[in-house]
DNA sequence: TGTAAGTAGTACGATAACGTATTATATAAT
DNA sequence: ATTATATAATACGTTATCGTACTACTTACA
């Protein structure tokens, strides 16, 4: 490997990344149904993960999107029946999203159905490597987090 | 940290993978011209880096995007006069494409633009860290290229 | 209070991404 | 040679994403 610039590094770093998340994606989305896409299972999860009940606008920050992408997503999942848009008591302008059961349901399918990609992977490749190269995104995360533009 | 399983590790990883591909995303184009899109200059990046002459098809299984999504892309391109589609003269289903001087100074352009993000990023962040990181995504990369369906 | 400024959500329009079907050419089989 | 099959590119239609503009509501302040 010839010198490189810091800058080559990050440079050549963050194109490795896009390259791994696309191919992840397609092996994500191939577990959804038919038209669902990663962004509305992606939403799912975190509603459950992080926490339900929160605006729509907290969500589109949250995953670093336009409110109007974010409008779109939890109107095709409202559509599905997966989550509830209720009225904000706290504040008329906005609303709070919940997940429901249905909704639940499609998440733990989803992910079972994607235990399997996750084994055979892991099959052929170290999980130590991996768990070692975690804390580096996360923390590359949250610099990113920090330099982008606040909307 | 507690206890995970491999699948989790994997999984977790791709989660922050998929975050680090947004935020980064979001850095490049918003260095880009106006309406242009980082799989353009992708596109542009790799007619220089690797190899210019090749087909259409070629293109997209190297982005492991659909044939139509790489005709689109290389259609704004060339509307643009950054490449030139030629016919294959060995070929002739097929075409060849090559990209132009005016496709080289876009590509030097935006790179150029893009240096000052990645040294302020290196200024907060170890390159060494990233360096260290950066063989794990690409064999990472690799196994999931020989895992996925051949189209 | 009442007015100005700010904020949440969405309607609308544009482009990107992608799946299906079609056309043109190439390759294989007989 | 002729026919069948496979492949490269693209036309076309659908959906995702996102920017702009608008409406409804809230907050600040005078």
């Amino acid at each position: 490997m010839p010198d490189r610039t810091p800058e080559d590094t990050f440079f050549a770093f963050f194109t490795e990344v896009g390259i791994v998340a696309q191919l992840s994606r397609a092996l994500f989305e191939a577990r959804l149904p038919d038209g669902f896409t990663l962004s509305q299972f992606t939403v799912l999860n975190h509603l459950i993960r992080v926490k339900d009940g929160r605006t729509p606008l907290d969500l589109a920050r949250a995953f670093q999107v336009p409110k109007t992408s974010m409008t779109h997503s939890l109107a095709v999942l409202e559509r599905h029946g997966l989550v509830r848009l209720a009225p904000n008591a706290r504040d008329g302008r906005s609303k709070c999203v919940w997940i429901t059961e249905d909704g639940r349901a499609f998440r733990q399918a989803a992910m079972a159905g994607m235990v399997p990609d996750m084994a055979a992977i892991a099959a052929q490749f170290a999980a130590e490597r991996i768990a070692g190269a975690l804390p580096i995104l996360s923390d590359l995360r949250h610099l990113l987090d920090r330099m982008r533009d606040p909307d």
